[in-house]
DNA sequence: TCAATGTATTCTGTATACAACACACTATGG
DNA sequence: CCATAGTGTGTTGTATACAGAATACATTGA
C-alpha cells in the first residue's frame, strides 16, 4: 500500500476548500490567522501558505496589511465563470482526437442515461457531474488546458455547492448531458460544443434561480 | 502622490518572474531556498510564499520533500498554451459590447500601424504587444475571464521571452494585428476571433522555429 | 455632544529556530 | 568487487518569535 505523505499546506488547503463548500467558512468573512490555525491544529506557516495558494487560484483575496478574506459570492462573478468553462471545455473537445472522442461519446451516453434513473442528493449529483466531465476530457491531450479547466472549475464548484438546494431538477441535467454525449458519439464536435455551452449556461441559470439571495453581497 | 506599499512576497514574485524571463533562472533548475533568499536579501518566508504563489500559477513545480524547481521548458507545453490563449481572448471579444468593440478597433488599427514603422528589439515588441492586447481586452466586462487570461499569458510570455532572438519578423506581427483590428472596427467579431487565433498560433510557430533547441529538455 | 488626536491592543508580515527528511558518502559483510 | 547498512551533512517543512501596521478605544478640547 502506498502511504500518503502529504505536507500540511496541501491538507490545510483541502480543508479550507471543504469549509468553503459546506458553508462553514462564510463568504466575505475575514480570516484571523492565529485563530484559524489553532482551530486546524497547525501553526500559521502552513496556513498562510495554503491561503496564498488559494489566493492565486482566485478563491481568496487579500489586502496588504489587512490579511486574507474569503471572497464574497457575487452573482456577477458566477455568471462570468459559466461561459469561461464552456469555452474551455469546448476547446478541449476540439483538440481531442476525433476517433477517441467518438468512443468516449459512447461511454458518456451510458453515464448520462444512468443519471436520469435516480433522484439523489445534490452532493452526489455534483460528484457524478464531475466524473462525467472528467471522462469527457480524458482524451484531450492538452495538459495545460486541463490545468486551467480544473482551476476555473474549482471556483465554479464553490458557488454550485453553496447555492444549490438538495434535490433540484436532476433530470434536466441528464438530458443535456445526453445531448452532448450523442453529438460526440456521432463525431459532431461543433454540435457537442454548442450543447456543452447551453449545459453550462443553463446550469448556471438554474442555480441562480434557485439560490437564496442570502449569500450574495451585491 | 500615492506611495506604493507592497509586501515582500509580491516583490519577490516579480523578481523571480523577471529572472525567469531573462534566463537568469534556468528552466528545470532546482531552487535552494536559503541561497536564493540570501541573494534576494530577504528571509525564506516571503520567498517561499512567492514560490507557492507561482506554483499555483503553473510557473514552478514542487515535490514534497524536495522543494521547488523552475518548470523545464517543453515545446509541447508552449504549443499547448497558444490555442488556450486564442480561445480565451476570442471569448473575451464575444463577450464585449459590440459598439465599444468597434471604437476600440479603431484605436487598435492606429496602434498596429505604428508597429510596422519601427524595427525595435524584442523586449519592446513584447511590451507593445501586451499593450495592444490590453487595449483589445479593455472593454470586456468579464473580470474572471481577464484574470484567467492574465495567468495563462504569464506562462506564455515566459517562453516567448526566453526563446525569441532579438529582431525577428516584426512586420508580420503588425500585419496580423492590423487584420484583427480592422475586423473589430468593422464589427465582425467572428473574423476578428479567427484572425486572433492565427495570430497566436503563428506567433507560437514563429517562436518555435527560431528557437535554439538548447533550452528544451525533451 | 461631537470631533480630533493620542494610546493601547490586536493582527499581519517577516525573521529566525528547530526537527524531520533526503541524499551522499563511507564502511562493512558477502 | 558489489551490495547494503550506517553515518553525516545539507535542505526542506513547520513552529515560534518579533516588529510594525491597522483598528479600536479613550481622552481632550471645543
Amino acid at each position: 500500500m502506498a502511504i500518503e505523505r502529504k505536507n500540511l499546506r496541501s491538507q490545510v488547503r483541502s480543508e479550507l476548500l471543504e469549509r468553503m463548500r459546506t458553508g462553514l467558512a462564510k463568504p466575505g468573512e475575514g480570516i484571523n490567522e492565529v485563530q484559524l490555525a489553532a482551530e486546524l491544529g497547525v501553526s500559521r506557516t502552513p496556513l498562510r501558505e495554503a491561503l496564498i495558494a488559494l489566493e492565486s487560484e482566485g478563491q481568496i483575496t487579500s489586502e496588504n496589511g489587512k490579511g486574507f478574506r474569503f471572497v464574497p459570492l457575487s452573482a456577477g462573478e458566477f455568471e462570468d465563470l459559466a461561459p469561461v468553462m464552456a469555452a474551455l471545455e469546448s476547446l478541449a473537445l476540439e483538440l481531442s482526437p476525433i476517433d477517441e472522442l467518438k468512443m468516449v461519446g459512447a461511454r458518456l451516453v451510458e453515464l448520462a442515461d444512468a443519471f436520469s434513473d435516480e433522484l439523489v442528493e445534490h452532493k452526489l449529483v455534483i460528484s457524478r457531474d464531475d466524473e462525467w466531465h472528467a471522462v469527457m476530457l480524458s482524451v484531450c491531450p492538452n495538459k495545460r488546458l486541463l490545468d486551467v479547466i480544473e482551476s476555473v472549475r474549482g471556483s465554479f464548484h464553490r458557488y454550485e455547492s453553496l447555492l444549490v438546494a438538495e434535490d433540484v431538477k436532476v433530470e434536466r441535467v441528464a438530458a443535456e448531458h445526453a445531448a452532448i454525449a450523442r453529438a460526440l458519439a456521432a463525431g459532431d464536435v461543433p454540435a457537442a460544443a454548442e450543447a456543452l455551452r447551453t449545459n453550462w449556461m443553463q446550469g448556471m441559470r438554474r442555480i441562480l434561480d434557485n439560490a437564496s439571495t442570502a449569500y450574495f453581497t451585491a
